[in-house]
RNA sequence: GGACGGGUUCCCGAGUGGCCAAAGGGAGCAGACUGUAAAUCUGCCGUCACCGACUUCGGUGGUUCGAAUCCACCCCCGUCCA
């Protein structure tokens, strides 16, 4: 079995680790990690899932995950990666958030018996004392060498600068490791490489104040090869939540991605094997939307699991390539009565998500991008009737992508 | 605490009494071209039963026929000083 730093790297996971050679040594042994999470909102996002793809990858070679959920940081708000202060949340909704995301992440590792396990680090800050954290945590925390973190200095450039609350991120995120290593053995943290200086801090902090050994690991993040941040949407991020984001939407996203990402996104986003990830990534030209296939079918299948991957899969056939039985197609029902109230298309179209507002609606009808069945839709009062619609419903388009199957109930 | 500079529509950022639903860019959506890709060109991009109306420019009040723009107070942020 290759060796799991190995494995990570020729996926194109690792971004940066300390003491290379001495964690490749330690990781020769089961050994407990960690990856943090903040809760601050009720659902993950494809953000957090290159990390919980390295730590399935950890799981299956034999090596512990703790998720940590940042239950209490959560109340403070990472600078990291943030132009803005956030937004301070309350303690109802960060632990309702952290209910939710618990549920999500247990599709991706196996929490059975001796298995990964998930804690809230609110356990345990939300309940530390100020005076005696600073005199055992605080007091080995130089400010000049804080300072110098990428993270701080990108703050302390902006124009909106960087409150004491924030600033103090750091030593809990280092505190939370130094516990984690107490409390289970936690040798190793893992995460997004916009945490690359406060996990640093952390692994430093325990080799400072108990002199044992400790590592910190980073990821790559998602970028599109011109370096966006990948899983953007009009909906602000790619959502596992089924109800945040549909499956067929979850699978056109990654249908639709961009012929230089494919490659990247089958190595960490699937356990397709390299040699497959490398062969279905050469493809050229028309033949990469095969690859595309995969990638879409493959990331759906693992969040949405394999019954939704494969309706999101025929939807596309039958809505792109006229097979397929059409029944993972995106519906929307309304009523006879709803109809007869207002039965405009703008008002349907906004009303079934397609368009964002009727407003809008109403330009795309403009614009000649909706239609009705195979017509086009060319008055911007056009109604629907309920003797429109055919044994399989009425079809709704907006634009080449956007399909709504509109059922009369 | 003091001096100065700021808070504008999803983001960045113009605008300093009517010509402002607010320049420009980004993101997004749509059309053409394609491979459900990229690049490019074009249109849209506050809301509404939309040739008109309504709501927006940190908050609240005021001046004015008329305010994002002027005044007062308040809240928030930055820089320098203490």
């Amino acid at each position: 079995m290759p060796h799991i730093l190995d494995t990570l790297k020729e996926r194109g996971f690792i971004a940066q680790m300390t003491f290379p050679e001495e964690l490749y040594e330690q990781l020769k042994e089961p050994t407990t990690f960690y990856v943090g999470f903040d809760p601050t909102a009720d659902s993950l996002h494809i953000g957090h899932y290159i990390p919980i793809m390295a730590m399935a990858h950890m799981q299956r070679a034999g090596h512990k995950p703790i998720a940590l959920m940042g239950g209490g940081t959560a109340m403070i708000g990472d600078p990291s990666g943030k132009t803005d202060m956030r937004k301070m949340m309350t303690v109802e909704t960060i632990d309702a958030n952290v209910a939710c995301i618990k549920k999500q992440m247990e599709r991706f590792l196996d929490f059975g018996e001796g298995q990964a396990i998930i804690v809230n680090n609110g356990d345990w800050l939300r309940r530390l004392n100020y005076i005696d954290f600073m005199r055992d945590i605080g007091s080995l925390f130089s400010v000049n060498e804080m300072l110098t973190a990428d993270a701080y200095k990108a703050r302390m450039a902006t124009e909106n600068g960087l409150s004491f609350l924030e600033f103090t991120y750091m030593l809990l995120q280092s505190y939370d490791f130094l516990e984690l290593f107490h409390r289970y053995g936690c040798r190793l943290q893992m995460g997004g490489n916009d945490q690359w200086s406060n996990m640093m801090h952390g692994a430093d902090l325990i080799r400072r104040k108990d002199r044992e050994r400790a590592f910190a690991c980073t990821f790559q993040l998602l970028l599109t090869h011109d370096g966006r941040k990948m899983g953007k949407t009009e909906a602000g991020a790619l959502w596992l939540d089924a109800n945040k984001c549909s499956p067929y939407k979850f699978y056109q996203y990654w249908r639709n991605v961009d012929d230089q990402d494919v490659k990247k996104c089958l190595a960490l986003l699937t356990f397709l094997p390299m040699d497959e990830v490398d062969r279905l990534g050469a493809l050229e030209g028309a033949e990469i939307n095969e690859a595309k296939k995969v990638l879409a079918y493959e990331v759906t299948k693992l969040v949405h699991g394999e019954e939704e991957a494969k309706k999101a899969a025929d939807a596309a056939l039958s809505l792109f390539a006229g097979g397929g039985s059409g029944e993972g197609v995106p519906t929307f029902e309304l009523t006879a009565e709803q109809l007869q109230m207002d039965g405009r298309v703008t008002t349907i179209l906004a009303d079934c998500g397609l368009c964002k507002s009727r407003s809008e609606a109403r330009q795309q009808v403009q614009a000649g991008a909706v239609l009705l069945g195979e017509e086009k839709v060319t008055d911007v009062n056009a109604v629907i009737n309920a003797s429109m619609f055919g044994a399989d419903g009425l079809m709704l388009r907006k634009g080449k992508k956007g399909y709504m199957r509109l059922v009369l109930k």
